[in-house]
DNA sequence: GTCTATACTCCGATAGAC
DNA sequence: GTCTATCGGAGTATAGAC
């Protein structure tokens, strides 16, 4: 991959977050990456593609970026490492909104534009996995099924709430609280899934009416 | 407001379904409503104008979805009541999947078009305190702060898990499961709050490291 | 691989008649 | 209030030189 190739994607998720998928021009895209046009044209098929191209991009960067935060602050313990790896992404680090951007931007166009989808689908299973994983080494005697059912809820709830966040409905402090108090939600639940095991898939309904 | 006003409105709604905010064109919009694009410019400004209608249309249409599904089918019990209010956009009926599309897409577009943004705060507030109220019903003893963050909650996690529904990366029915699962998490959540008024603000987290 | 210059399409918005 | 006709700008994509 050569560098000019990276630095358009890198201007690409840059202008994405300050202009939204629709709002991307290439001109304007040229400018920000300091190539011309015809370029962009160059390496990327065309508008469609440069925004597959983009959505790769940016999800191999939000892993790096995880990753690096691991290294810099080593988690005390596996709730620790699953509330920092959940709440990175409600940061204002200017790339990490403008990677939370651009995802949420990308997402969204996806609903009309089907090359986007499997991308998207392939990111969105390993992320599940990965929270579903974390919760089981905070929760290691509850069953598969909770799991990652706690880890679809978690990441959905993630995603709602950086989307208020994003649009501006929801202050940023706000969006952490309520992650953090969801994620604490979620982990007494397991631990009462692991605790009843006779509570089957439905958890605690009988009870509720 | 006149007939035609409110077609063009409908009109708007079904064509960002289709297309997406992105997708919009007056020309489309003009075929769909069965008048003129000039007729469109008349009473709405501007394209930022009739989206910012739209957005306000498509909110007062999910509010009389709702009363009407509640007069249809009357819920048993105040659960009961609220699983069908949260459920009620996780459904593929036409105008449900018109209304979430275009909700998603005006909410998506409000990142960089800032007009929209007090329509949006507006409904979201709305929504959220309406949830709270009905939670309230099912556990009336929760302290009216647990009972706010349990509705951001659940409100940022049905509009994370519609975003998922939409974009084609997770089908329907585990949507609705995760739905109905995030529900009954909370409310349990909000029966151990009521249930252990001493548990601040932080639930249960001294016991989870 | 990278540039400059340009072709051509599409679309938002307005003018002006009825 | 509603239409037809049209303008002007913006934006995607390509041609062709280096």
């Amino acid at each position: 991959m050569s560098d000019r190739r990276t630095a358009i994607l890198e201007a690409a998720a840059t202008v994405i977050a300050r202009r939204g998928v629709r709002g991307l021009r290439v001109e304007e895209l040229a400018e920000e990456a300091g190539v011309s046009k015809a370029l962009i044209y160059y390496h990327f098929d065309d508008r469609a593609g440069l925004l597959r191209r983009t959505l790769a991009f940016v999800n191999n960067r939000a892993e790096r970026y995880t990753a690096e935060q691991e290294a810099a602050d080593p988690p005390a313990g596996p709730l620790r490492r699953l509330e920092q790896a959940l709440l990175l992404e409600l940061q204002d680090l200017p790339h990490v909104r403008e990677n939370s951007t651009a995802w949420g931007e990308l997402r969204a166009s996806a609903v009309f534009e089907t090359e986007l989808r499997s991308e998207l689908a392939l990111a969105s299973v390993i992320w599940i996995r990965e929270v579903a994983d974390q919760l089981g080494e905070v929760r290691p005697t509850a069953p598969e099924s909770a799991l990652a059912a706690s880890a679809e809820r978690l990441t959905a709830l993630l995603e709602g709430l950086s989307a208020r966040w994003l649009c501006g409905i929801l202050p940023l402090p706000d969006a952490r609280t309520a992650m953090r108090e969801g994620i604490a939600v979620e982990v007494a639940h397991l631990a009462r899934r692991a605790a009843e095991p006779s509570t089957e898939d439905t958890p605690s309904r009988a009870n509720l009416d």
